[in-house]
DNA sequence: CAATGGTTTGCACGCGCGTGCAACATTGGG
DNA sequence: CCCAATGTTGCACGCGCGTGCAAACCATTG
C-alpha cells in the first residue's frame, strides 16, 4: 500500500489510478448503481492499493441520512447502563447505524448541550437513557426530522416516542412477594436522584403497601448506588424495630443494603432479612447476593427501538409510548415461605 | 420557533431571515471571524428562531478535523471496559471531541470492519480497548493522518501510539504480596482470552514464582469473567493440594474465585486463603468481596490520551509506548501477616 | 474635504460525494 | 448493413459550510 502523507484518500485518485471517472468510483461503492463488471473490478484494485474508504461524512451530506445515533447517557460505569449501551450498540450496529456515545455526567446542563451536539452531527436519532431533556429541546430534534426515544424517562411527552417498563406493576409485585415470605415490617429504599422511573417504583411499592394497611419507611439518602444502600441500611437497622423486608430500586442499592445489613448488623439473608432489587444486573446472580429481583428487558427493548429505526417511514400515528414487562428473577433473596 | 417540515435549518435560511449573507452566518458560528456585534446579533436572533444548528458533517468536509473519536471496545458491560469508556467520554467531550463507540463484541472480524468505520466516519483518532488489530489496518488509519492509541494491547507496534500499565512489575509485586503473607501453595487464575495484557500478567507472576524456586499452577477455564472465576475455583479446591494464596488477572475472576472458596469449599478469606486481583473495578471495594488488588491509574491514563489528541501535531519523534504505574490497593483479601 | 488605515461584508470557490441526464458503447435482430 | 434496445460512462450540479479576496464601509487624522 503506498504511503500518503497525512490525508484521507479521495474518490478522485482512485479514478485516476483505475482509469475511470470519478463517478464510477462513486457508483462501485454505491448499492444498486450500474457499473459493469470489469471497471468494478478495476476500481476495487485501485482502491485496495489506495486504502480508499468512502467518506460517510460527505455521503451524508447529500443523502438525508447519517445513520448516526446518538446515546444520551449518564454514570455509564454503572452495571445496567453499561448493559444498556452494550446492547443498543450492538443491535445499531446490526442495521448499519453507528453509535456516538455523549456522556451527559458532569456539567452543568449536559443534557442540553447533548441534545445540541445530536443535530450539529445530523443524527438519525437520538436515544436518550439519562436526564430529562426539556420539551423544547426535543422540538427541535423532532422538528429537524430526528427520531426522538425516551427510555424510562415516565414523563409521557407525546412527541417523541417513549419506551418504559412497568415499574407499577413490579413495585406492586414486589410488595407481595414480601408480604407472602411474612415480612412484617418492610421498608423501601430509594434515591434522592428523582429519577422518574425510580421514583415510580417507590411510590407503587408505598402505594401497594398502603392499600395493604401498611405504611413503609422510605429512606433515600444519597445517588443511586452501592454506598447508598450502605448507607440506608445503617439507618434502617439503628433503630428500635428493624425491618424483615426491604424494597430497593435498584439492584445496587439493594447490595449496599444487604452487605451492611449482614456484615454490620449480623442479619442473615433470607431467614432474617428478606431483600428485592431490580435491574437484574449482573452481580445480582453472583452468589454473594443471590439476589431476587426484576429484570428489564433490554433485548427486547433494543429490538424495538432497532424495529423503529429501521422502518423508514415513522409511524407517527401509533401510540408513541411502547411499555415492557420486567421479568421477576427468583433467586435466594426472599424467603420462600412464612416462618412457623 | 417555528415548525419545519423534517429537515435541518441550514445556514441559508438563517442568513435570510437575518437579512445578511450566507457568509456572515458562518462567521458568526465560527471562532476568530470578523463580524461587527450588530450583525451577530442579528444572527444570533434568526438562528434561535429557527432552530439553527451548525452542521459539524459539512464543516469536517473542508476543515480537516472531524472531532470524532472512534472507541474501539468489546464486552462493554463489564465493570473495567464500562469504566473505561465513562471516563474516556467525559475526557474527549471536554477538549471538544465526541466518542463514537462501535462494539467489536459479536461479529467474526469485528476489529477489522471496525477500523475501516473508523475510516468512513474520518475519526481524528481511534483508540482501541479491545481486541487486536491488524498491522496493515493500523497502517491505513495512521497514513489517512489519523491517530492510533493501543490501550494495554503489549504488543508494542511501532507506528501507533501504545499504552500500557506495567502489568509485570504489577504481578510481581502481587507474587511478593502472597509469599510475605505466608502463602505456600500458590495458584494463578487466568483466562482463555489471550489478551496479551493477561497474559502479561500470567507469565510474570509464574516467572516471579519460578525465580523464587515456587512452581506456580495456572488454570484458565473460560473467558474473561466471574463465572470462569467459580470454574477455576471449583477445580482448585477440587483436588488434593488446596491453594492458599491465589492471585488472578482479573477483578472478576477473584471474585468468582472467592465466592466458590467461601460458600462452596468453606474457605475463609484472609485466614485460609489470600486473593489478589487487578484493576480494582467498583466491586472490588464492596464489602462482601473487599479485595485487594491494582488499580489502573485510568485517570491518568485518559488525560495522556486527551493531551496528546488535542496537541495539534503529533510527537512521532518521542517514544511511541508510555507506560503507566498500576497503584497496589491494600484491602483485606490478603492475610496482613504469615500466621504462626 | 481628502487621504489613510482598519473593519466588515459579499462573492465565489472548494471540501468529497451521489446522481440525473445525455452521450456513448455494445449487442442482437431485422 | 442499419436500427433499436439495453447497459455503461462522463459531465455537471448540488449537498452545507469555511474562507481568501476584493469591494465597501467607517472612523480618524492631516
Amino acid at each position: 500500500m503506498e504511503v500518503r502523507e497525512r490525508s484521507f484518500v479521495k474518490a478522485e485518485e482512485v479514478a485516476k489510478l483505475a482509469g475511470v471517472s470519478r463517478s464510477a468510483v462513486s457508483r462501485t461503492f454505491t448499492d444498486g448503481a450500474s457499473v459493469s463488471e470489469v471497471t468494478r473490478k478495476k476500481v476495487l484494485a485501485a482502491a485496495e492499493a489506495l486504502g480508499y474508504h468512502v467518506n460517510h461524512l460527505a455521503r451524508g451530506l447529500s443523502h438525508e441520512r447519517s445513520n448516526i445515533v446518538c446515546l444520551l447517557v449518564s454514570d455509564i460505569s454503572t452495571p445496567y447502563q453499561a448493559r444498556m449501551i452494550d446492547i443498543a450498540t450492538q443491535k445499531l450496529q446490526s442495521i448499519g447505524k453507528i453509535a456516538m456515545v455523549i456522556n451527559t455526567t458532569g456539567e452543568p446542563e449536559g443534557v442540553a448541550s447533548a441534545m445540541r451536539q445530536t443535530v450539529n452531527y445530523r443524527a438519525d436519532a437520538v436515544i436518550v437513557l439519562s436526564g430529562t431533556p426539556s420539551p423544547s429541546l426535543i422540538a427541535t430534534c423532532l422538528s429537524n426530522g430526528q427520531r426522538v426515544i425516551l427510555i424510562n424517562r415516565d414523563d409521557q411527552l407525546s412527541g417523541p416516542t417513549n419506551i418504559v417498563v412497568e415499574n407499577t406493576f413490579a413495585a406492586t409485585e414486589a410488595y407481595h412477594l414480601l408480604k407472602r415470605a411474612g415480612c412484617a415490617r418492610i421498608a423501601v429504599v430509594s434515591s434522592t436522584a428523582g429519577t422518574p422511573s425510580l421514583k415510580a417504583r417507590e411510590v407503587a411499592f408505598v402505594e401497594a403497601a398502603r392499600q395493604d394497611g401498611l405504611d413503609v419507611p422510605v429512606m433515600q439518602t444519597g445517588p443511586t448506588g452501592y454506598a447508598t444502600g450502605m448507607e440506608a441500611a445503617r439507618r434502617l437497622f439503628g433503630r428500635a424495630v428493624t425491618p424483615d423486608g426491604i424494597f430497593c430500586v435498584t439492584d445496587l442499592l439493594a447490595m449496599g443494603c444487604m452487605d451492611v445489613a449482614r456484615n454490620e448488623f449480623g442479619m442473615s439473608v433470607p431467614d432474617e432479612l428478606s431483600i428485592i432489587g431490580f435491574d437484574d444486573i449482573d452481580q445480582a446472580a453472583w452468589m454473594s447476593y443471590n439476589l431476587t429481583t426484576f429484570r428489564q428487558p433490554l433485548d427486547s427493548i433494543a429490538d424495538h427501538i432497532v424495529r423503529l429505526l429501521a422502518a423508514e417511514t415513522l409511524p407517527q400515528a401509533k401510540s408513541p409510548t411502547k411499555s415492557f414487562q420486567p421479568i421477576p428473577v427468583w433467586r435466594g433473596s426472599v424467603r420462600p415461605r412464612p416462618p412457623r
